[in-house]
DNA sequence: TGCCAGGCCCTCTTTAGGGCCTT
């Protein structure tokens, strides 16, 4: 697949409309099957971090204090995604986040994203649920460090991406996989998305 | 002052409601 930007936030709470702010950004670069790059940096944007984000993160307000301006982080981070397509979990969370500490700095997104738990809702339904943690453990990858943390979560969702593409290759012959592909996948409904792959060149098995 | 998300999915649906997922 073309060079996709993989990034987790790590956050002071669940909306930026409603005052939260980034504490930690990741990204992670894949290219060709494999992780070519990654970037990480906790980011000092103000906020306080009420003890339950402490306590779920592991990232506390002396970190956030002693980190590099959120400013400074986004404008590093947004040159190293550069245009590459976007990828995260539950993408609507991320790129909320993205497009307001971005419009911060007076940046705007450039590219689009892709979800990596709408395509596992699609392609492992019988997935317990489809929480990062209990997808990497249902697919058997690794675990790359504690949830919760941004390079940690990007790292897995990354290796959860390179799955759901095997899977999409291995079960229905499709490929190669673009990032415009996943995108029309998972916003496929359960039953469009047999369409689809059959549109693209798949096999569309009947059970 | 007090409160605070939003997009997607499923179904006991479509004139709607509730659960999931992210921090």
């Amino acid at each position: 697949m073309d060079t996709v930007a993989v990034i987790d936030f790590e956050t002071t709470g669940i909306s930026p409309d409603a005052g939260a702010r980034a504490t930690e950004i990741a990204a992670v670069l894949v290219r060709d099957g494999r992780v070519v790059g990654r970037y990480q940096s906790l980011m000092n944007a103000g906020a306080w971090v009420s003890p339950f984000i402490e306590q779920l993160t592991g990232i506390t307000n002396e970190m956030v204090r002693a980190a590099p301006p959120a400013a400074k982080v986004m404008r590093e981070v947004a040159d190293f995604v550069g245009a590459h397509p976007m990828v995260a979990h539950n993408a609507s969370f991320d790129c909320r986040f993205w497009d307001a500490e971005l419009g911060r700095i007076r940046r705007e997104r450039v590219q689009a994203f892709a979800c990596t738990m709408l395509l596992a809702r699609r392609i492992y339904p019988e997935a317990p649920n489809h929480k990062l943690g209990t997808l990497v453990e249902f697919a058997g990858l690794p675990v790359a460090g504690r949830h919760h943390r941004a390079l940690a979560d990007a790292e897995m969702a990354a290796s959860l991406l390179l799955k759901l593409e095997e899977q999409l290759e291995r079960r229905f012959g499709l490929g190669p996989i673009t990032h415009a592909l996943l995108r029309e996948i998972q916003s496929s409904s359960r039953h469009a998305m047999h369409e689809c792959i059959a549109r693209h060149g798949g096999r569309v098995r009947r059970v």
